[in-house]
DNA sequence: GCGACAG
DNA sequence: ATCTTGTCGC
């Protein structure tokens, strides 16, 4: 009878996760590990994929996963696939990856074995990377556990090592005038834990960009942009299309139905001219400590409990 | 008690 | 995350 549903998950159930979260955090790689991601052009890199879960309105359980990959740099969607999945986990604010993490593997994993050929080289999660409580984000644990790249791509600041949403921060915001302008988030912990970037030049709020898995931060900001038709990166965007889309038909309601009245002719992403930005202009000295960290390997998977209900 | 709170 | 309608600018 006594539900948590206004308490959230117990004690000893974020207890468990904390636990879950330190251990899967020691086979996070936040270096790059690909040759493409080296390359200036990414040449080399043909495929990123984007993950996405979207919710039934009235209902806390149902919701709908999605996965899809993109062409690389096009851009175009040659694979999705959206799978109705029942929520077990609560959302509780620094655990997302409980709640959505074990349908996003599910969905890797059935490419993996249906579309090999269509595996994406590098994924955009929703949600942080490093940039958490814990220093391991929904991107990070979506990454060891597929062991593919990930890049975390907020579109909150999470605060988090004395990280604040205040004054300071909305006046460095403020300073990003065009698109690909950036600037570190530095903790008080000394560590650079993401980027603010300006990721369309018709959008003032900023994407929180975090190292999730094998890749460093500046490549995980230059691939960012180079995704941008507009302020949210094409592979998340899609992802989420693909997820209300899905809910839609599937609660047989009115969809619409083509609402493309000229012929599609869309933005062009990655800006050729200058690769370089903006970054820490007129503000406090910020050296680049990447604190390159070896893993091992990915361990044993194990379920950490879903037993708050 | 107050403030914070990725999705 | 989810909902909503209009409004503004090019």
């Amino acid at each position: 009878m006594a539900l948590e549903a206004a308490g959230g998950p117990p004690e000893e159930t974020l207890s468990l996760w904390k636990r879950e979260q330190a251990r899967l955090k020691a086979h996070v790689v936040d270096r790059d590990t690909e040759t493409w991601q080296r390359d200036p052009a990414f040449s080399g890199l043909q495929r990123v994929g984007g993950v996405d879960v979207s919710f039934v309105k009235g209902d806390s359980v149902r919701a709908c996963a999605s996965l899809v990959v993109l062409s690389f740099p096009e851009l175009e969607v040659v694979y999705e696939e959206s799978r109705m999945v029942s929520l077990t986990a609560p959302y509780v604010s620094g655990f997302l990856a409980f709640r959505e993490v074990p349908f996003l593997l599910e969905l890797v994993q059935q490419l993996r074995e249906k579309e090999p050929g269509l595996m994406p080289q590098v994924l955009l999660v929703d949600g942080n990377g490093v940039l958490h409580h814990r220093g391991f984000g929904v991107a990070c644990h979506l990454g060891v556990l597929t062991d593919l790249p990930c890049v975390g791509v907020a579109k909150k600041l999470l605060q988090v090592d004395g990280l604040e949403n205040n004054a300071l921060h909305k006046e460095k915001i403020r300073l990003l005038q065009t698109q690909g302008d950036s600037f570190p988030l530095l903790g008080d912990s000394g560590t650079v834990l993401g980027m603010a970037l300006r990721s369309h030049d018709r959008s003032t709020r900023p994407l929180y960009i975090s190292v999730g898995h094998r890749m460093s931060l500046e490549a995980a900001v230059r691939l960012t942009r180079c995704c941008c038709r507009f302020r949210i990166p094409e592979p998340v965007r899609q992802a989420d299309i693909c997820s209300r889309e899905h809910i839609r038909k599937s609660l047989g309601l009115p969809g619409p139905p083509t609402p493309r009245s000229p012929k599609a002719q869309r933005p062009v992403a990655c800006p050729k001219g200058d690769s370089g930005e903006s970054s820490g202009e007129g503000q406090p000295p910020q050296d680049h400590s990447p604190g390159p960290r070896t893993a091992p390997r990915p361990g044993s998977q194990e379920q950490a409990g879903k037993d708050w209900q």
